[in-house]
RNA sequence: GCCGAUGUAGCUCAGUUGGUCAGAGCAGCUGAUUUGUAAUCAGCUGGUCGGGGGUUCGAAUCCCUCCAUCGGCUCCA
């Protein structure tokens, strides 16, 4: 007899070689029909094989992220199975579940594959599906393997398994249709019950560019059908969120081919919001002992030389930019630092006037490949909320808790709660890679990983994703599709101090140099404003909405009371409009509500007689009769509780 | 840049196998209406059907090419 330690920390016994089926079945009838996979001891695995020593077990269902990727991955070889069905000679490369899904990439060779096939392959899934076919896991020689995927022709298995280290390597069979492939899978196919393919896209084998490119085809399945239909609802609904639909419903921003790709126009609702946004940070900078600078948009070629930028980046960057004098080229800006770098070189410094703290919004230029752009989350111009931070080695922990307090102060505000926070580190065996000193390495990692820690961040480490400069905490957050984006950033860099020789004096009289860090906290305007229009839809917390307010006159007999009001207002720095068309009241307030204006000020015989406002509150009705200072109150008290000062 | 898809009025979309197919709703304009918490009525103006080339008696519709957009891949100082 074998242990069996349950999630609830209860213990059965059983008989060696147990199944996690039969343990499911001993539970309940009920848990062995939904069940999919097994957790042993925080491995997953298939549910019939047999577990022969003391464990610890946790049943999977549709409900654990273990159970979907179970059904996921096995959801990919039937998509597999059933392409090999209808397009015979198809080679497989990989195809792994994935957060929502699944894909396989696939080379078709001659055959075009397009979304219309989509259906029959849906179709023939499941088929598949309700063949109940049976996933059998096999051990097999590597030897074997590489003759059996040689002998199809299919190079790209061959590639995988070459890389596999020696020994047996497991299958997973069924139906017709056999795959390399690490497991765990369903029992059957039987429970997946509705198949969606949803789209199609190269992808380059192993992620390199040099490599040919497959064709990756994305699906999901689910145990039942109206599980399907709630996801395609839920998929309809978030694009509604898109920041390009909002951000052309509300006119915050544009594009025009005129312009350029990728050159976003900022219009005067979005230029509101952003300046309202760039408002507060620079309040908050002030507090926080930062100093504003400002540089030009372009820079002497040398400058990127110097910084090592136009080693690295010239080729794809923007092409140079020719002045009438001789040998002189200059580049608009990619980056603010190299420009920060010469202000700090203005002056000596000594110990104790660092951390010197020098912030800029600064617009930059990179020339991103046309298929990357996406929006205004991927630009190719656009403007970070930049500074630059010039400090000791011993300051760069409290720069590091003085920069995320910033970050949360701002997320806090605009309350933006779901966001993730990676740490960067540099690849230990790799040390070479990186430029600066070990101690300092070591010192920096450390402070960031304090850092975060003190202030309670469950941060993700990421060994080797640092940047050869330096080591970076960054925080992500999600668009309205699940796609990850980085906002703010904080990165400490060896690089540049060494490249323009910065300086200060020690305590001890001799030239040291300083640690810099990068850090913008919203990352750029841009991007940052995307992700806000999908958190909240377009429906701005109310400090910063281009329009607070708007005052709607009951007829052209209330327009001079109704402009009193809003003059009023404005001058009570409430942002407010007002709408003196000869419409009725109930289009007025619906027009109100589509540009999600947060108060509608609905004027009227009633108020005029009474030198007072009814409020209406968008999305929520009716709040009744105000006088306007305690509606000016209301406002204050809103936008203060938001701040949270 | 690569793979696939898309591109019809400011916006959202119809347009059957190439032949009164250039349309609708909203928006806009003009007029009437003077309105009380999510759409008042009537009339009117908008489009070289993404650009260019080709096939055809005839192209929004078929083919080629370029551009842009969308979903991915790669990249992201």
């Amino acid at each position: 007899m074998i242990k069996i330690t349950l999630p609830d920390d209860s213990v059965k016994e059983f008989p060696k070689g147990v199944t996690g089926l039969e343990i499911a079945k001993s539970i309940s009838e009920g848990l062995a029909r939904n069940v999919l996979s097994i957790t042993v001891n925080d491995e997953v695995w298939d549910l019939d094989r047999p577990i022969e020593q003391d464990a610890k077990i946790k049943l999977n269902t549709w409900e654990d992220k273990e159970g979907r990727a179970t059904m996921w991955h096995s959801s990919a070889h039937i998509m597999a199975s059933a392409i090999e069905d209808i397009y015979p000679g198809t080679k497989f490369g990989i195809g792994p579940d994935i957060e929502n899904g699944f894909y396989y990439d696939i080379d078709l060779g001659e055959h075009n594959l397009s979304s219309n096939d989509f259906e029959k392959i849906e179709k023939r899934m499941l088929e598949i599906a309700r063949e109940k076919q049976e996933f059998r896991r096999k051990e097999i020689p590597k030897k074997e393997a590489l003759e059996y995927y040689e002998k199809k022709g299919d190079e790209y298995k061959v590639d995988l398994i070459s890389d596999l280290e020696d020994g047996t390597i497991s299958f997973y069979e069924s139906g017709n249709f056999t795959d390399l492939c690490r497991g765990p899978h369903l029992v059957d196919t039987s429970p997946i019950k509705a198949v969606k393919l949803l789209s199609i896209a190269g992808a380059y084998w192993r992620g390199d560019e040099s490599r040919k490119q497959l064709t990756r085809v994305y699906g999901i399945t689910f145990p039942k059908q109206k599980m399907l239909k709630e996801y395609l609802e839920m998929l309809e609904e978030a694009k509604k969120r898109d920041h390009r639909k909002i951000g052309r419903e509300l006119e915050l921003f544009a594009f025009s081919q005129n312009v350029g790709q990728g050159l976003p126009l900022w219009l005067p609702k979005g230029a509101e919001l952003r300046e309202n946004l760039e408002k507060f940070l620079k309040k908050v900078q002030r507090r926080a002992g930062y100093q504003p600078v400002i540089s030009p948009h372009i820079g002497n070629k040398n400058l990127y030389v110097q910084s090592g930028h136009y080693d690295k980046y010239g080729k794809d960057s923007f092409q140079p930019i020719d002045t009438p004098a001789e040998g002189e080229q200059f580049f608009l800006k990619p980056m603010n630092c190299p420009h920060h770098c010469e202000i700090f070189k203005t002056r000596q410094y000594s110990y104790k006037d660092l951390p010197v703290r020098l912030a800029e919004f600064g617009t930059v230029y990179r020339y991103e490949q046309s298929g990357e752009l996406h929006g205004l989350t991927r630009v190719r111009g656009f403007t970070q909320d930049d500074a630059h931070i010039f400090c000791r080695p011993d300051q760069v922990k409290e720069e590091f808790i003085s920069v995320i307090d910033i970050v949360l102060h701002i997320f806090n505000a605009l309350d933006f709660m779901d966001y993730s926070v990676q740490i960067s580190l540099r690849d230990p065996d790799n040390k070479e890679k990186y430029i600066g000193s070990d101690e300092n390495w070591e010192k920096a990692e450390k402070a960031i990983i304090e850092a975060t820690a003190e202030k309670g961040l469950k941060a993700e480490v990421v060994k080797g994703e640092a940047a050869f400069y330096g080591p970076k905490l960054d925080f992500m957050v999600k668009d309205a599709l699940g796609r990850s984006w980085q906002l703010g950033t904080i990165q400490v860099d060896y690089n540049l101090p060494e490249r323009f020789e910065l300086e200060y004096i020690g305590s001890d009289n001799q030239k040291h140099r300083p640690v810099m860090i990068h850090r913008a906290p919203f990352g750029s305007m841009e991007r940052f404003v995307a992700v806000l229009i999908e958190h909240c839809g377009g429906n701005f917390p109310l400090w910063i909405t281009p329009d607070q307010a708007i005052v709607l006159p009951i007829s052209d007999k209330y327009q001079e009371y109704a402009k009193k009001v809003l003059t009023l207002l404005n001058n009570l720095e409430i942002r407010t409009l007002i709408d003196e068309r000869s419409e009725k009241t109930g289009k007025k307030i619906r027009d109100a509500e589509t540009k999600k204006i947060p108060y509608m000020i609905i004027v009227g015989e009633k108020e005029e007689a009474e030198e007072t406002i009814s409020v209406r509150k968008h999305g929520k009705g009716d709040l009744g009769g105000f006088r306007i200072e305690d509606f000016v109150k209301l406002v204050n008290e809103e936008i203060l509780s938001a701040i949270k000062v």
